[in-house]
DNA sequence: TGAGAGTCAATAAT
DNA sequence: ATTATTGACTCTCA
């Protein structure tokens, strides 16, 4: 049941419109490519099935369920990968990771993780150079602790009373350690409904919000700048799973639309947000105005929507003044933000966890891995094979010499070429399976023996 | 100036 | 111990 015969044909697809690819700069110079130049010439990526694999990867290593899933179990965390893969911090990382952004929305410098993960996803190593990278950290770790060990046995008691001890750095930091800001949960509400009445709010209102919230400006500037970028991303996400969900051809596809991700708990619905052009500037558009009118209106006195905004946003905020829904409108409003989560929510669209359907390279990873380990083990480049029949070919060579372009072309291919292991994949080779079944175990063999030998170090079983 | 995109980094939450 | 969240920064761009 699992096959899907069509993503060859995808994949195959998508071969070629890559190879029919310009390919722009390529000198002859000598080193690789850049990433930049990659990032540059790298077809559309596929943000959400690079950031699923990579979790993958990262968390249970899906290099088959089976057999050596045993000692194989969470192999890395995202902070290592983060630092040494992507050059980024675990934060950033994490966030990536979960609310990756669609390829076309991305900058070309918010692609280059996106293009960094796929190369190492295609990379046969990933996680044996990850995982050596572990090691090495460990090792460091481990001797600093112990030097500093004994250090602290001639400072213990030393350290009485009041201690500089460190006087290396953090002495001066008095209050220059500036503390962050942290949004009281009636603060955060506020600004939210502040943002639903006006996304865009004028310096005026912004002023007056800080005022009123007793918040610097910048502080509700910050917020805001940060709000509706959040907003929009969490709408991407949105978009894409409502995609490859209704790819999978249910009924009620069209409505898609209602699908709020509303992790009911909080408040934080991002509700106003249809209203919502973030390319086409045009903020004013119908749905904003439609939101600020009817605020407006509802509250009677329309004069000043800047003035409005603030005022009713706070109004909601403080607890003491909570005079209340006598009018309906305001229950209206108050209604807006929970009510329709509840009620119109039978099937509960996690977004969290996709059902999955992406549509290529699914197999593909268990495909190259085993190769890669092989090669691995054996000590040689044994991927090669997979290069070898190379079809693509055609990109690299655009002008550049066979010997400069051959690096280029690697790397090309690791970002590019996946598809041809996919088309051969699928045909559904039983012989190539059991092919492969015997390779993996004897990978496995090799690997324990290895392991073995090793200090037992990233095993963690 | 101000918006958006990317990140950092402190700190919350698991 | 990791991972998630989020206010603030840094850059571009217009």
């Amino acid at each position: 049941a699992p096959e899907s015969p069509m993503s060859s044909s995808e994949s195959v697809k998508s071969l070629t419109e890559l190879v029919q690819q310009p390919c722009p700069a390529i000198e002859t110079s000598h080193s690789a490519l850049s990433i930049q130049e990659l990032v540059a010439m790298s077809p559309e990526l596929d943000t959400y099935g690079i950031t699923k694999r990579v979790k993958e990867v990262l968390t249970d290593n899906n290099l088959g369920k089976s057999l050596y899933s045993h000692f194989l179990t969470k192999i890395v965390c995202q902070r290592l990968f983060g630092e040494t893969i992507l050059g980024l911090t675990q934060g950033s990382v994490s966030d990536l990771l979960a609310r990756p952004k669609p390829w076309h929305k991305l900058s070309l410098k918010g692609r280059e993780p996106f293009v960094r993960m796929q190369l190492w996803l295609n990379d046969p190593n990933n996680v044996e150079k990850l995982m050596d990278m572990k090691r090495m950290e460990k090792k460091a770790y481990m001797k600093r602790r112990h030097s500093s060990v004994s250090d602290s046995q001639s400072c213990e008691s030393s350290s009485a009373g009041i201690d500089y001890s460190q006087g290396a750095s953090p002495q001066p930091q008095h209050q220059l350690k500036k503390p962050r800001v942290v949004l009281a949960p009636e603060e955060k509400e506020a600004l939210k409904r502040a943002y639903q009445q006006k996304p865009y709010p004028s310096p005026k209102t912004i002023e007056e919000l800080a005022t009123q919230l007793n918040l610097k400006t910048s502080t509700v500037i910050n917020w805001f700048h940060n709000y509706r970028s959040r907003i929009r991303r969490e709408l991407f996400i949105e978009e894409i799973q409502a995609g490859s969900q209704s790819q999978a051809g249910s009924s009620d596809s069209p409505s898609a639309r209602s699908s709020r991700a509303a992790h009911s708990s909080e408040g934080d619905s991002c509700d106003g947000v249809d209203a919502e052009g973030p390319p086409d500037g045009k903020p004013s558009g119908p749905e904003a105005d439609e939101l600020s009118s009817a605020a407006a209106k509802s509250q009677g006195g329309p004069a000043e929507p800047a003035f409005e905004a603030g005022e009713e946003a706070l109004r909601g905020a403080r607890p003491s003044e909570r005079a209340e829904p006598e009018g309906l409108e305001d229950t209206d409003d108050e209604g807006r933000l929970r009510a329709p989560r509840q009620s119109s929510l039978p099937a509960p669209p996690r977004p969290g966890d996709a059902p999955e359907t992406l549509p290529n390279s699914a197999t593909e990873g268990d495909a190259s891995t085993s190769a890669a380990s092989t090669s691995v083990l054996t000590g040689e480049s044994s991927y090669k094979s997979k290069e070898s029949s190379e079809k693509i070919s055609s990109v690299p060579s655009t002008s550049s010499t066979p010997a400069a372009g051959s690096q280029k072309a690697n790397s090309l291919q690791s970002l590019f070429g996946f598809s041809e292991a996919a088309s051969s994949r699928n045909t559904r080779d039983s012989s190539l399976r059991k092919k492969k079944a015997a390779n993996l175990n004897n990978i496995i063999h090799r690997l324990e023996k290895a392991a073995s030998r090793e200090e037992a170090v990233e095993w963690e079983f």
